[in-house]
DNA sequence: CTGAAAGCGCTTACAG
DNA sequence: CTGAAAGCGCTTACAG
């Protein structure tokens, strides 16, 4: 026997004569006992049906009901045949505003991104409303524009919506925003970025580190004119991180980045086939390497080096971030730094259920972000 | 004065001694008179408050509090102020659930996309997303993969929580989606693919002219061995159609592709690389043009091309669907078809409130597919 | 295993 | 312009 609800229209089978001989049978079986008020005894309009009604034509109490659609175990095989075949009958669809007023729960998890034109949020929210489908919950989806006053009125929102729990990228955010979570004890994650200093628990991986890594693996090559296409940081910590990991990276071996080797600009292709054009025309002596700050940039820097003829890597090294499938496939295969998207959205999934589910023992996680070595390096020249 | 309501952690200001001020003037104005029961005069815990202890503490009845969320106009300032004042202090906040239960009505709308993995549908939901936050909606998002029978259930757990309506993507749907939405009295409109045939109100473009006209161009450039690297269409409407396309073009000059030349996959870049491929390795005279079905086989194929260094366009015509940024950028740009996929979004989300708002005139809207000519189309060699 | 009753937190005629 | 009351459609102790 199905235990879940249904709609009229679904292939019917055993509505036909089967269930009327079922409700009749429960009827004598139980001549007219109703607690309700003024009954009408069939739907006034189909799939409007409510509990009640549902109640009425299965001769049993709404409570009853109730048990069968939250606890089915608990009410007795003959009964709840009763109660579904007149919810088949009725096209009988819960009502989720009532039962959340009631439960004080809407089975609904908030989320908000900077934005889906990013392939990696894009693979998140994805994957997170994939596994949150499975536990029975909705995701409701806010995009920020990576606008930290619109996050947290789109996370307010949510919040008078009543999701059970928030999930936010990266560790910048609104200063009222953790206070109005921890208010309403509404768990949340962050995302994408790792670090003990957040203030709720997370999963992402260590921008800082990861970058630091890459330049290190420049370095080992034996770079020491880097340049790099940042991405802009004013509202984005993550960008913030790499940028600060390249720095440190570079500054252990006393060397910094020529202001002129230094472009800045927020996403796309072509900008970073502009930005590289600008760094090698800087009047002073051109870098062996540069680090590009996201996948778009990287991708574009490639183009226009190609373009220009300059030999990569033999001329030139060229290391990313993000690992966009194109960057793997053009001619010279870019080596960059792989966040695992789809694993946080994964894990952010299972930390929020646990919270959900009131586990004690949620931490936050570190995802592996992984230096994707290909052909874009090689040692400088002249090393 | 502000009139929406506020969480007590917002920057405060007029909380301070006027507040209470304000409220003890209205308590000596109207001593004690509550209709309500046993009344707390505190919220048990911040942000906790109900409508009723800020009508207690305005000493106002719950309905004038209701009026002054909905319909502040009909308010007296002076008590305007002694609410503002009140739910300022409480850091109330009001519960959609309890609204929704009373009006029927819950102020989200549901999408389901196939995969956000595609730009197109990205780009939609973001532009959807923002329109509708504009209005007051908040968007509850699925993701099919493009399941039908998924999709279907997305939709129904959507209807439970009460959506006030409903955007899908393309007119393949699950048979009973339609009839639930009908029965249930739910707007819908149908995205990505414009076609009278449509059951509900559509916004799209006509995928089939779209690749009917693009072969008609390869036709016009003198091409007659053709072939297709095809995007699976089992449960894709839109691919089916722009299939049809490129068949009846090819028709109406006596020409078919040879089966050799068809070759077919889901997606990607590499996949892309394959299947060109594939078709080049065919043990028959090589076509003259390609078309590919989607963006990430035609930036496969490019690649491929010149890792295999064909002549593109000189010995070989590539043509493309999608408008991904990377097509415009590569060496050889490529000549594609484009969506406009923020329009459509935006124009969802205009067909959606209108419909919400029971203007009458809401009918489907065709988007414009555009032929992007760039440089990956020549004539055929021998023509 | 089942019922009667109260309650979740709003809105909305209906009066005044 | 404002209040009292009923109601939206569920769930959940409390009894039995």
């Amino acid at each position: 026997m199905r235990l879940s609800t249904r709609l009229p229209n679904e292939p019917a089978g055993i509505i036909g004569t089967e269930n009327t001989t079922a409700i009749d049978m429960a009827k004598a079986a139980r001549p007219t006992r109703n607690e309700q008020p003024a009954a009408p005894s069939v739907a006034s309009r189909p799939g409007t049906a409510t509990l009640r009604e549902v109640a009425e034509l299965a001769c049993v109490s709404k409570a009853t009901v109730s048990r069968f659609i939250n606890t089915p175990e608990i009410v007795s095989p003959s009964v709840r045949e009763r109660i579904q075949v007149a919810i088949d009958h009725l096209g009988w669809v819960p009502h989720a505003a009532a039962r959340a007023l009631a439960t004080q729960r809407t089975g609904t998890v908030g989320a908000v991104v900077p934005t889906l034109a990013n392939e990696h949020f894009a693979t998140a929210i994805q994957v997170l409303q994939d596994e949150l489908e499975e536990k029975g919950y909705t995701l409701l989806l806010g995009c920020s524009e990576y606008d930290l006053q619109r996050e947290y009125r789109q996370v307010r929102k949510m919040l008078e919506r009543g999701v059970d729990a928030i999930a936010v990228v990266g560790e910048g955010h609104h200063p009222d925003l953790y206070p109005l979570l921890e208010q309403r004890d509404v768990p949340c994650v962050s995302t994408f970025t790792f670090a003990s200093s957040q203030r709720s628990i997370c999963v992402g991986v260590d921008n800082y580190r990861a970058f630091y890594d890459a330049t290190k693996y420049l370095l080992d090559l034996g770079h020491r004119r880097i340049a790099m296409i940042a991405q802009n940081a004013d509202t984005n910590d993550r960008a913030a991180a790499r940028r600060e990991g390249v720095r440190v990276a570079l500054a252990e071996h006393g060397i910094a980045i020529h202001p002129a080797h230094m472009a800045e600009g927020y996403w796309g292709v072509h900008e970073g086939r502009k930005l590289f054009g600008q760094i090698m025309a800087a009047p002073i002596e051109p870098p062996t390497a540069i680090v590009c700050g996201n996948g778009s940039f990287a991708t574009g820097a490639m183009l226009e080096a190609m373009a220009a003829g300059y030999d990569v890597p033999g001329h030139l090294s060229l290391i990313g971030f993000d690992d966009f499938e194109v960057m793997a496939e053009l001619p010279i295969p870019i080596t960059t730094v792989r966040v695992p998207s789809a694993e946080i959205g994964r894990r952010t999934a299972d930390l929020l259920i646990a919270q959900l589910n009131g586990e004690a023992a949620t931490q936050s996680i570190e995802c592996e972000a992984t230096l994707i070595v290909r052909e874009s390096c090689a040692r400088p020249r002249s090393a």
